[in-house]
DNA sequence: ATGGTTGCACGGCAA
């Protein structure tokens, strides 16, 4: 018995809908789940999404900004809508799926200046990474098995950018962040599944700029969407890979699908 | 050093 999961960064999930139907028939994830889908509650396209077979469907919208999703084609036991460091953002859905926490995250960007000092959103990232690692550290992950995934924001390892050095002080890759990243992973003990199917000494990337004349050709991207499992996981990691693909579609999202098979 | 693109609440803001 197998289990397929991607997590997808839409960037608008209305305006994804061909890739979402692209993605069900390549890949065939078991569970998609997505971020920045850019749309409240009611009106997200539950029957464009259902009719790709995915019949559960737990969503956590927000009107322009943010929110997660998570598509299923096994029943979505428990579905909770989390909110962190006092605010209302749709960032984060914690469901239930075969007996399993399945954690879809959409971690703050950060903005552009990498100092709490001056740019409030960089603050609020690293206080969303501390709260989060408070939070794992006293034991929310009680079932042992369970999976945390979602477009994190952070870079960490020098091959998961295009240039180590030129990105140092670049909101993504900072120290600070992958400091921060790194007592996330540990506060439960997460592995990181993808890297341990494609291991660190290759580049990887997930995401590139709209920005580049040529995304494939200057390839300057980064890996911030990321598949995280518990220890006892571990052992049952088959498969991982990023349809790079994607980003070359028709009207692309700039993240990547990225899928771990359990 | 600057500007480059996309998507949303149609226009400044976030990424």
């Amino acid at each position: 018995m197998s289990l397929t999961i991607t997590t997808w960064n839409v960037n608008s999930v209305r305006l994804r809908l061909d890739g979402l139907a692209r993605l069900a028939n390549e890949i065939r994830p078991d569970v998609i789940c997505l971020q920045e889908i850019k749309v409240a509650n009611e009106l997200f396209p539950h029957q464009a999404i259902e009719a790709l077979g995915y019949t559960h469907q737990a969503v956590h919208g927000q009107a322009g900004y943010h929110g997660v999703a998570v598509l299923s084609k096994l029943p979505i036991e428990e579905a909770l809508p989390m909110h962190w460091c006092g605010k209302d953002d749709s960032r984060h859905l914690r469901v239930r799926i075969n007996g399993f926490d399945l954690h879809n995250f959409y971690i703050p960007a950060g903005g552009d200046v990498p100092d709490r000092e001056l740019n409030e959103k960089f603050g609020h990232k690293l206080d969303f990474l501390a709260e989060l690692t408070e939070w794992f550290g006293k034991g929310a992950v009680q079932s042992g098995r369970a999976v945390l995934v979602g477009d994190l924001n952070i870079a960490p390892l020098e091959t998961d950018v295009w240039s180590h050095k030129q990105l140092l002080k670049v909101v993504s890759h900072t120290p600070i962040e992958v400091e921060r990243l790194n007592a996330l992973q540990a506060s439960a003990g997460w592995v990181d599944a993808v890297r341990k199917v494609i291991p660190p000494d290759n580049r990887l990337y997930s995401w590139w700029s709209y920005r580049a004349k040529d995304w494939s050709a200057s390839d300057r991207g980064r890996r911030l969407d990321h598949i995280w499992v518990t220890p006892d996981l571990e052992p049952d990691i088959q498969h991982a890979d990023v349809l790079r693909a994607a980003r070359g579609w028709d009207r692309p999202s700039d993240h990547a699908p990225v899928t771990v098979m359990l």
